[in-house]
DNA sequence: AATAAAGATGTATTCAAAATACATGTTTAA
DNA sequence: TTAAACATGTATTTTGAATACATCTTTATT
């Protein structure tokens, strides 16, 4: 059970343009060598974060991009739901094939998907602003300034 | 995120030996046909539970698997730890290749962490006795008797 | 206008892990 | 002795994620 590097790395870009100043713009490449990231992955999944409306995207020559809201808008559960697409957890969650005989009746998926709220319910409680809490010690990690 | 099909066939093997009477014995040939899943390749799942005394395995004619104690002895959350072996759900959970700069400072692991300890919470609130608790249904579906 | 920097986007390749298949061995009741 | 059943190592297939490649569009600067 894991989260895919997707995820992962969309994570890190809000985590990384959050720790800018007010507007201030930071670009794909600078995060990519940050992260140690293929550039042009990365760029894929700003443009996602974009649809997603979290991060605004500013094309040309000093373009960049930033965060679309305050870090204290942004929710950890939320972000995750949306780039981590695929909670099947079991192949009866899969509504579409439902190949196990006994589904009907298996009382494990409801357990499971009980087990899965809890997971977001913890996720849910925090914005990205407070992963960012401790800013100056992340800033120096991430050699900015 | 999703478990793999590994442990979701292992919880399916409990819970069709759970659902036998007193110490009858099941094989794998019968289970594999039931679920629609690879002889062989429930055979090392089989083999897996057996090591873990999840279950006992008679070999030889008449032989085959039940469970190795009561269903209500065997723990969902125990079994789901032991079948699914890597919950690296970030890269910085694994300890020996943590290359993102930012993860001596950053929040999101132990966050991430929380929510999967939350998990378990739930899993560990149920046996395999809870899962056939229904179990004139289950039999039905299966196809047992 | 030309240019360069930056994001947008579609396709293809690589890679790893899971799932499955194949082959053969060992055990044991009939 | 034989057949049914689990044991176990190796190999192949499949799948999806990650990455690479290529090209396009946008926009500030000169």
């Amino acid at each position: 059970m894991n989260l895919k590097k997707y995820t992962d790395y969309g994570l890190r870009v809000l985590l990384f343009a959050g720790m800018k100043e007010n507007d201030e713009l930071v670009n794909i490449k600078e995060i990519s060598e940050v992260f140690n990231i293929s550039q042009h992955h990365l760029g894929k999944i700003v443009h996602e974060l974009n649809k997603l409306e979290l991060i605004e995207t500013i094309r040309g020559r000093n373009g960049g991009i930033r965060l679309a809201k305050p870090a204290e808008e942004i929710n950890v559960g939320i972000v995750v739901r949306q780039l981590e697409n695929d909670f099947a957890m079991l192949e009866c969650f899969d509504k579409g094939q439902s190949h196990c005989v006994i589904s009907p009746g298996c009382m494990l998926k409801h357990v499971v998907n009980r087990a899965l709220h809890a997971f977001f319910k913890v996720l849910d409680e925090y914005t990205l602003k407070d992963l960012i809490h401790n800013e100056e010690e992340l800033k120096e990690w991430m050699g900015i300034q």
